[in-house]
DNA sequence: TGTACATCAGTGAACGCGCGTTCACTGATGTAC
DNA sequence: TGTACATCAGTGAACGCGCGTTCACTGATGTAC
């Protein structure tokens, strides 16, 4: 999307809105790209979404508010980048444990404990990112955001139905389809809650959202 | 909460942030005070809730600042008030059905189709409410909101635990009441999704829904 | 039923602050020859 | 390997706007007798 001229200079891309302007092209810049996401991240986890502002980032990144604008046209792009990435680092996971065999229904008990450890993990991971919780409420509560996690869950969930069908079970393409879909997004919604309540007992919630879903695996056709 | 003074003078009481302030005594103020929550709801469904501000309240609702501020301290009091109303008709509505005799693991397809009757209503109920969308976003997204929701769904869930026992179902308390839970937080989410994702096949996706919770209710003790 | 008075309800006008954003500029890095 | 030059990366300082909020006030409603 962004064309170069002589020396590789970068030119601006003109998407609106949430798209990163200019993409760093030296070394100097993409740690300057870096220090601001991290900013974002920490401010987020200090002060929360809502008094967020770009005054803020720049404060804390130690920069001035062009250096900023130089690659974000405004705070809701710095957080679609942070959602990109949060989103990221959950599918490489689950698509791991789905690759290595996950999702089945052979064994109950198995498979539920196989879908916890990988819950489990997506909780760690969301945990682990400073400022992760608001981010992951801003991809629910920003329309504008919401492609981002509708995005990695299809993918994901087209993943989980490409196994099922080698496994050859013989739901229709659009049932599988749906309960592609329900079941990652259940799972997404169990993490969430993990996330959100830590008075709650997170490991047996997990272990009880993994069985619903195992036990409605066992179900389809 | 408020003490009165000889003519049945209305004092501010002095909880924190998001309660409500002066509470309307007279036809009039009680008139305004809907007011300006029609005008938020409105506002929400116009412009959503970043771009919310309090001068914005007041000039839709045809008021002046000082009017508003009577009444709330700021906007996330006008949203707990409308969030509180939300849940308040969902509340209703869900005991209903579960006071009817819903919930239970008879016979499948019927609980089933009960399970979907329920959240369609649910989900009528909130995109009938002007800028509802936005109350249920903001009820996730801003954690001083979080108590309202959570206090609905507990309380739901409790109702739903109760019916159990009275069918003389053998799991232990602590069982029932994760199961009854993660239930109910299923069912919300189920609806929010539908909410929030028109493309979606909204009746097919509630009904796989509601066959994951009854298929799970089956295999309780 | 009328009147004086207390209280409620809302107005008009303004405030200081911090927000998002931009301009013209300087210093740092990379490239061509 | 050195130098001139193009481009990248970031600074310093400021802007206008609209935000949340408040003050002193007026008009509306209810109450006591």
């Amino acid at each position: 999307l962004s064309r170069t001229t002589k020396a590789g200079a970068a030119v601006p891309n003109a998407d609106v809105q949430l798209r990163t302007k200019m993409r760093p092209s030296q070394d100097r810049s993409r740690a300057t790209f870096e220090e601001i996401l991290t900013a974002t991240g920490e401010l987020l986890a200090d002060i929360g979404f809502e008094r967020l502002t770009t005054n803020r980032v720049c404060e804390r990144a130690g920069l001035t508010p062009p250096a900023v604008y130089r690659y974000f046209p405004n705070k809701y792009a710095i957080l679609a980048e942070l959602g990109r990435r949060l989103m990221s680092a959950q599918d490489i996971d689950v698509l791991e444990f789905i690759d290595a065999g996950g999702g089945g229904r052979d064994d109950l008990e198995l498979e539920v404990s196989r879908w916890v450890d990988s819950m489990s993990r997506t909780v760690q991971i969301t945990r682990d990112l400073p400022g992760g919780i608001w981010v992951m409420r801003a991809l629910r509560a920003l329309p504008n955001l919401h492609h981002v996690r509708l995005r990695s869950r299809d993918m994901v969930a087209e993943r989980l139905r490409r196994q099922w069908r080698a496994r050859g079970w013989k739901a229709s393409d659009a049932e599988l389809e749906l309960a592609s879909r329900l079941t990652i997004e259940l799972m997404y919604s169990a993490t969430e809650m993990v996330v959100e309540e830590p008075d709650l007992d997170g490991p047996k919630a997990l272990e009880e959202t993994a069985r619903m879903v195992v036990l409605y695996h066992r179900a389809l056709p």
